[in-house]
DNA sequence: TTTTGCATTAACAAAATTGTTAACCAAAAT
DNA sequence: ATTTTGGTTAACAATTTTGTTAATGCAAAA
């Protein structure tokens, strides 16, 4: 009885959720403007009506993500008002809890983004500026606990690219890892819970002293 | 002077050639017949000449390829008849040089293999017949060695994880980690060197009893 | 020498994909 | 009441991309 009321809002958002959907699984090339519109419901004029053109739609999705990756990677690095293990711990937690919610993200980073020079500035600029400050800090914490005889004196910069490379992989990965492991650990999930452990005792194992 | 002859064998590998540099480049979805000829030193029409399709042209490098990552997998396990050690820092390293020298392969993989669920089979077959026996013999090596106390009790599927998640992602996120390491370790290729003797590290850390 | 088979080419056809237009409609503004 | 505005649609145009065909050349076999 309640007639549809003309959505702009609605129509539109529903473009940008198909449209991230078929970008994320079939890359720019695969992806077709007239399945985004079906996905979305609607016809593929209104695509056009909304976006222009197809190049614009991504580069709406892309930049969207782009400022997703610079948090997925900073989410490693952990609270800088914790004690050094715990913010370690934490941090690899979180950055695993953060790809497990957007599995697809970093192969599409990898396709779309880091293929094209452009778009790496892009990251860079709005990632690494952050980073840097950061980082430098993350060291002091490690070399302050190292001095006092805590933990190895490890490099900051390699200690976080343990932590993305362990993460990102079973996720990236998932099939080919799901065929060598069988179910010896259960179900996919719940081999992710044990490895999300393992990848944290694997992180905390480099800093121990032996 | 010399004529050129029919070169039927020459022209095939040619275009066998430029297609496995757009595949690679492009995917399957990105790929031009029109650019691989052209790369090729080819009229377009030769391309379907030999290979009928785009897309059987496609199969002939995705089988080629297949098979090529059984072996970077296997890789990482290193031979059988040395000791434990050595065998685990041989297989990283081997692991670590295999993709070093075809840096493009763990991307292609993801995205033209595991996204589709016939050529995951295939890989599976190819790989996983070989590898359960190369693992279980792996684990009752690590085992024994953990009985006599000279490492720790480690799984030996979370450790080929720990070696391919460390290995590849240096190279499939290059251009993000030049990005956050600048030029702290020289060129890329020096820290690739670097990167490599750290994975090693890692990798035996989790052995270490500590 | 003629014939046969294969490689090669250019031009063309077919299909798929993106992008546009003109007409239509419903609701809000005048 | 009528005009305007913006969303919507279907049909169509343009472009890109894949695939085909008929004609040509050329080397080796008959």
């Amino acid at each position: 009885m309640n007639k549809e009321k003309n959505n702009s809002q609605d129509t539109e958002t529903r473009i940008l959720q198909a449209a991230e959907k078929e970008f994320f699984e079939k890359g720019y090339a695969g992806a077709r403007t007239a399945s985004i519109a079906e996905i979305a419901g609607v016809t593929h004029a209104m695509l056009h009506y909304y976006f222009r053109t197809k190049d614009k739609l991504f580069e709406r999705i892309v930049s969207e993500k782009i400022n997703m990756m610079g948090n997925i990677v900073l989410s490693a690095i952990g609270d800088s008002d914790l004690p050094l293990e715990k913010r370690i711990c934490q941090g690899v937690e979180r950055h695993f809890d953060f790809i497990s919610l957007n599995r697809d993200l970093p192969k599409f980073i990898v396709n779309e983004v880091l293929t094209r020079p452009e778009r790496i500035s892009i990251m860079k600029q709005n990632v690494l500026h952050f980073m840097n400050n950061i980082m430098s800090n993350f060291q002091h914490e490690i070399d302050e606990y190292a001095a006092k005889g805590f933990c190895r004196q490890v490099d900051a910069q390699m200690l976080l690219i343990d932590i993305v490379s362990l993460n990102v992989f079973p996720f990236m990965a998932a099939p080919i890892v799901q065929g060598v492991i069988g179910d010896a650990y259960g179900t996919y999930d719940e081999f992710l819970a044990i490895r999300k452990k393992e990848n944290v005792e694997t992180i905390l194992n480099k800093l121990k002293i032996r």
